[in-house]
DNA sequence: AGTCAAACGAACAAAAACGTTCAAAGGATG
DNA sequence: CATCCTTTGAACGTTTTTGTTCGTTTGACT
């Protein structure tokens, strides 16, 4: 077994758990404690896992900014659904923002695959892949600086094309959805792109996120919880939300997978 | 078996089960395990895999079936000899403008593969696949509209970024290069780049086509012959130049392959 | 607080995997 | 047939990874 693949079932298994101890995972993966406690150091240090004695825990509040590869492989059922749901707020002949992360390539998918007459504004070169030559759907990339970690574009020049098109909706997804801390992310520059694009669009802004980021409070902030319209989450999301007064000022959907 | 079959092979196992081992794939295809670390190495030069100790890991979530693999080995030898000779043209510092095309893409990887403080502007999408978050090279991508057929994206928005940026340096792949009609491709937006491109960069233009480029006329006309500095081609590309009046005004380089 | 077992880190040794070089085998070309 | 080129494999030294054995630290329990 390659370490790659040992780590990957080590994230995985921390993902479902929430966290993962030595001791349980040597002999399930027949290697010694030490190489365990190598590869928690290792995803530690990627920032996916925290150490504690004798295993290690999942990290809720991710400072740094997650390698794609790992974020992909996160991508389940509910970031699908919720893909889905937010697609379905778009009508035909739409401008809309779309800010980078996985699940708001979910989106794109979603709105791809409904091939109506929409154009779709995005940082995330990603969307690339799903665009077909002959579909109705346009996509219009915002230029600039490329960050590869994350897959996406963003500084200065992306400003001067975001200054030039204003949308009618825009959906942001975010790496922390607090109540007080509003929408946070761990890149600089990919806070100010979200916010360019939210002041360019003039109609609702809706907010894809699911469970694991409600509540989370990242280090950039890109706009506060009242710029806010319409938050789409999954089951879970709704869950942790009820009873707050999120509902109150912003209408949130849940999306069931 | 033929190396190309042996190399699917690997992939295939590889969208599978996300990754492959050396030691696991030697004993199946029946070769030596050396034999397989160069299957891997190539294939992670194209850009499909990832090398890790052991093996080697599927380079991101392709769940989207991409047609990439054909493209990336319908590149010959040619134009990767053209793309390094082009690449080394360049120099620590510089700023240079790439134009779209699978020419010019080998020669964004022969910059990369440099390692050397270099930023590229470039309108070329598929140049995200063999970028890596460690490096020294810096890419920038021009907005616009994007055009799934060419991997690119063009357009009146993609001029308010160029119009932003100087470069020092140009490499230009075209369609056609002809002493007469000059520089010319197929479709209106992508000459309009390029042409901006051109006027935005301030050190020599470097042209690069292969044989099958020379001579041809293609629709659109980017720019004069006059404007080219350096034409960087193939033997047989020089062939057909030799005893034109080219030589004196281009200063024409031949790669060898 | 003191005790103890588990967990940890450092150092070293073994094993696996790696890259490089060189030579042989198989095809294509003249 | 000779020659070139590509592909492959073997042997070597090097690097990475893993495991064992210490002594030390941590945290729980009396």
């Amino acid at each position: 077994m390659l370490p790659v693949e040992r780590q990957r079932y080590i994230q995985e298994l921390a993902m479902k758990n929430k966290s993962v101890s030595v001791s349980e995972l040597a002999p399930k993966l027949e290697v010694s404690e030490l190489t365990i406690r190598r590869d928690l150091d290792s995803l530690c240090s990627k920032g996916v896992l925290e150490r504690t004695h004798g295993g290690a825990t999942l990290r809720r509040n991710l400072n740094i900014e997650p390698d794609y590869l790992q974020k992909a492989s996160e991508c389940s059922k509910e970031k699908q659904a919720v893909g889905k749901l937010a697609a379905s707020l778009l009508e035909e002949g739409d401008t809309v923002y779309v800010n980078s992360g996985s699940t708001t390539l979910e989106v794109i998918k979603s709105i791809l695959e409904r091939n109506i007459d929409i154009t779709i504004v995005t940082n995330n070169i990603d969307a690339m892949w799903l665009c077909k030559s002959d579909g109705n759907v346009k996509i219009i990339f915002v230029g600039g600086y490329y960050r590869a970690k994350s897959h996406s574009v963003s500084g200065r020049l992306a400003f001067s094309l975001i200054d030039q098109i204003y949308a009618n909706k825009a959906i942001i997804g975010v790496d922390g959805f607090s109540p007080i801390a509003g929408l946070t992310t761990p890149v600089l520059e990919e806070a100010d792109t979200t916010r360019a694009m939210i002041e360019h669009s003039v109609g609702s802004k809706i907010v894809v996120a699911t469970e694991n980021k409600i509540g989370v409070v990242s280090n950039f902030k890109t706009a506060p919880i009242e710029r806010v319209d319409v938050l789409v989450t999954d089951e879970n999301g709704g869950n942790l939300l009820k009873n707050t007064e999120i509902n109150k000022h912003i209408q949130v959907l849940i999306a069931k997978s």
